[in-house]
DNA sequence: GCTTGACCTCAAGTGAACTTCAAGTGGCAG
DNA sequence: CTGCCACTTGAAGTTCACTTGAGGTCAAGC
């Protein structure tokens, strides 16, 4: 087929064609070319963008995505990166997994108030413990952001 | 000691005095007075920015958890609320953890390229699943954010 | 009495990730 | 050839959660 336009990638990546635009601005994405105007995309675009998509829910930026593609366009991922990314989600997939169990609790309690309840009291704990005040200036924007859409 | 000053709040909440006052202009709490210029807040203003950071980091937006502040100050979430956001939380935990699963894999994946390694591309498949393109306007703001700064 | 420093207000700026808009272009049907 | 319409562009706008900056006030210390 050589070559698929904006609108069929953006069909098939479920995409609006603006996103896919923005992404080849950000160098996220590249087209193969243009008819007349319009670009044509391999359609090794599809698999990419369900790396971005996977990237992003991992939590990483898109500028952190764009950093992952090697100069022959194809992924190449630092290994230590990786595994870092993956003890930092398995930390906040521990205190979503408290949170989740606080939450089911309130949401069951027979105390009057959450306020009264100890496992309420006790996620609050959880929630406000150790934020270490690391942020000088324009968010760090290190974290998770925008999981699960 | 009938009220603390903002100086003292920012202090044992580890946030900026900036982002109280955001907060009170928010509403999202609520100074008891003055001492000159200056707020004053009570004690209970702590368990209080607790309880909006747990929320923050469950994924309500600051105008969610404003919202579930009774008319006497109290927190009153509404429980079936609070179960539906379980319930999201869990489907989110299950997919970072495939995540972290496939991540934790690819960093010592023997494949020469992750896209070579059927591990990794089961976890694109995981990731490019089903987005339902809900996203008609202006950003939907549903899902978690910053998780874990 | 003057300086200092911590607070005050209000407006504007930031950053990520897009979306929206106005104006222009290209290919194809009629 | 003309119209149409889906596409193109670059610039500007949007949202959220804050932060920063300018200019002002006030209580305390020297």
């Amino acid at each position: 087929m050589l070559g698929m336009d904006i609108a069929e990638v953006a069909r098939r990546a479920g995409l609006p064609a603006s996103t896919l635009r923005f992404y080849e601005e950000k160098g996220l994405i590249a087209s193969i070319g243009r008819r007349g105007l319009r670009r044509l995309f391999d359609s090794d675009v599809l698999p990419r963008l369900a790396l971005i998509a996977l990237g992003q829910r991992a939590g990483f930026s898109l500028e952190e995505i764009a950093g992952m593609f090697g100069a022959d366009g194809r992924p190449a991922i630092d290994r230590v990166q990786l595994a870092a990314k993956a003890d930092e989600l398995d930390r906040t997939i521990r205190k979503l997994a408290a949170m989740r169990d606080g939450l089911r609790h309130a949401a069951v309690c027979p105390a009057p108030s959450h306020m009264e309840c100890p496992t309420f009291r006790k996620m609050l704990r959880i929630a406000g413990a150790h934020r270490p005040q690391t942020a000088p200036a324009g968010r760090k924007q290190s974290g998770l952001k925008r999981i699960g859409r």
